[in-house]
DNA sequence: TGCACCAATCGCCATATAGCGATAGAGTAA
DNA sequence: TTACTCTATCGCTATATGGCGATTGGTGCA
């Protein structure tokens, strides 16, 4: 790996095939319902795993497995308290992402709106 | 927090079931690294299928396919030009999110390296 | 020790999708 | 028209992964 260079971020022009399928991976972690809800439950307080799993309300071994993806990439951490594992936010960057995610989203179906109203009685074309 | 402040962004915290399924779908497009590729090739100009597919070394199937994807969730367009179809970034934004990863991974990496560093006189670990 | 609880992992199934070759369809030039 | 080019789509296979129930492993308590 030649990547020496800039400590905190390669514009994504420079990225090579490697680093770029990391990149991939990153917004694929970040491509669940599921894990996103738990971030968005962590967002205020760190919580364990029972919690979490009553919270979202599905199985105890999904939200494991979910919780070691998201650990995997570096979006929480762990830290075991008694038989207990507590979950916490470890880069509160990542709701940047999410933010800026849904303010491109809003405008996407604003325009896409516009474009229907403005273009379309007859609807349905655009494909 | 409850109130919608701002007029594009509503924040992930208040999304609902729905829309947070939406900004899923929106991360998992942007979670190929073909699909990234796509978009770095048309970071500075637009281009149409044919000179994608050669610049991409894939099947032309794989690359109509992904650029219906990019389509579908507005970070391209298309312009239909003669036989040809040429797609351009709709949403340069796109690039700061991806700007954003590369730098939260970064910093993940480094920190991660760092902890190798400290714990394990075995490098190559690396990930 | 034995029991109770919590979390992580395993095996399995169902679904989604990337990739491929082949083909259809639209546009252009002869 | 016919022939050719370019793109989109179809059918298919292989793979990845989310979800589930069941199990394992670890910790604390009696």
């Amino acid at each position: 790996m030649n990547d020496r260079s800039n400590r905190d971020c390669l514009p994504l022009k420079a990225l090579d095939d490697r680093a770029l399928g990391h990149v991939a991976e990153y917004f694929r972690a970040l491509s669940e319902p599921l894990r996103l809800k738990i971030l968005n439950a962590l967002r205020d307080e760190a919580r364990n795993v029972g919690e979490l799993t009553e919270l979202l309300n599905c199985s105890q071994a999904n939200v494991s497995k979910h919780l070691a993806t998201l650990t995997r990439y570096g979006f929480v951490e762990r830290t075991a308290q008694g038989t207990s594992a507590y979950y916490k936010i470890a880069d509160p960057r990542v709701y940047q992402l999410c933010d800026l995610v849904c303010g491109q989203m809003a405008q996407h179906f604003a325009s896409q709106a516009q474009m229907l109203g403005a273009t379309a009685p007859t609807a349905r074309a655009r494909r």
